[in-house]
DNA sequence: CGTTCTCTTGAATCCATTCAATACGAGTGG
DNA sequence: CCACTCGTATTGAATGGATTCAAGAGAACG
């Protein structure tokens, strides 16, 4: 397989640009392909677990659950996001990863990783990057979940995604398909899927998106931007800084 | 210095452990000494920033602000606490810094960082591992701010700090010194600082804390911890994982 | 063809906010 | 030494955004 076309290479690349010589630590760190029926949690909360993964196809979530029965979805991972990074730097997973639809990954054993940083400090660098471009995007949807009302949150969060698809060339600024349902979503607005019906109301008989049968369709862009105080300077993609 | 001292080491070595040789390179890494008045934000949003800190002594909080003139704390840093990696790692920062208190912190810059990387790829991880400790506390946060109710998040938020400034030997099972006003107190918990005080009223009617004056007497432990579904597995501090 | 999700809408309820007013201590300057 | 400010803490009352409860309709699936 060459790891130059993935979209995880893609990604890294776009902080630090990598050479041949990278690409093929980067090569040897992907393990064997796995696939994962949705539905079925991929890592549990408390489960010793040895690696991670690199999304190759599908949606997966990340999401921690209250004694209460609730849950919070801390973010969802689409093709070539890495996923499962912290479970395997700390002892046992802190959350649990559950797949949305079908799920294909390659498996990132913890000793490849670090074998990869010892051959290449820019590899390792790039990983830290990744990793804080994450930590922005929870910052941002904390933000967004302590002080923007319900509308607003949920038009940063479509808008979010369509921003991280389009990088990965699964969305346009007319839309994208997305496979998530309205508890799904409900659950990662901290909103309750009631709510979060009708906002979606809203929304269309406002003329800003609709979102319906698996595809979110942006009629006024600008306008959705407005109302959620969009900003993609978090999301940091201008191109390589360590050349 | 001798670095081997400092919190920031001992935080790392939580984790990795680290030679005499690696504790070295970290302190070759470690700048110039600086203080920052209380109030005036040492990073602003936006700024081209090529340096970190490593706090020595004071409070900071990092927060982003609203068009509406709100604010999101994100998270406050303790002596100890590594500040500003991502404004680092990306091109501009992506949030404010400012400090609570009065503050002494050493600065760290990218390039040193990254020359302590190539000659270290276990330090590379140990870095790497306090990120994702960072973004664990982030989403403990979100989490707090999605799904639990005013008196649980406040509870959890006051516990989780006396778990932290116990690791830096500033705080006891009893209580602790905490400089912070209830209106910080209600940016960081996506409250309105009238409630806040209202918490801290049942809280202390129910014996539970009281958090006047600026110190927190933690007075029913127990109850606290069962009030906010306190678990500190995802601060994850039981020892070096890499020998 | 019934079961199970998912989506949808109305009505009642409630937790937290906003508005408003008072109190208190630390500074500051007349 | 007192008046005045300013930041912080405190409490009551009214308001409101989101939840919960309830019920029905559609689509998907075995």
């Amino acid at each position: 397989m060459q790891v130059k076309d993935t979209a995880f290479a893609r990604k890294l690349g776009a902080f630090v640009a990598l050479s041949d010589a990278e690409l093929d630590i980067l090569s040897a760190m992907h393990g064997r392909r796995r696939t994962f029926p949705a539905g079925r949690d991929m890592v549990h909360e408390g489960q010793v677990n040895r690696s991670a993964y690199v999304l190759a196809a599908g949606w997966v979530c990340s999401y921690k659950t209250l004694p209460d029965g609730g849950r919070q979805i801390v973010d969802f991972q689409i093709p070539g996001d890495f996923l499962g990074l912290r479970s395997v730097l700390f002892r046992t997973a802190d959350h649990n990863i559950e797949p949305v639809t079908r799920v294909e990954a390659s498996e990132v054993q913890f000793s490849d990783l670090f074998e990869g940083f010892a051959q290449s400090p820019r590899l390792a660098t790039a990983v830290l990057w990744a990793a804080s471009r994450d930590e922005a995007m929870v910052v941002e949807h904390l933000v967004g979940i302590g002080r923007r009302n319900a509308q607003e949150r949920t038009a940063h969060f479509l808008l979010e995604l369509g921003a991280r698809l389009t990088l990965v060339g699964l969305a346009t600024p007319r839309g994208y398909a997305c496979p998530l349902s309205q508890y799904l979503l409900a659950d990662a607005l901290g909103l309750s899927a009631v709510h979060v019906n009708r906002v979606l109301r809203e929304f269309r008989e406002a003329g800003l998106v609709t979102f319906q049968k698996g595809r979110v369709e942006i009629h006024d862009l600008a306008g959705l931007v407005a109302l959620a105080d969009f900003d993609v300077a978090y999301l940091d993609h201008d191109g390589p800084l360590l050349k």
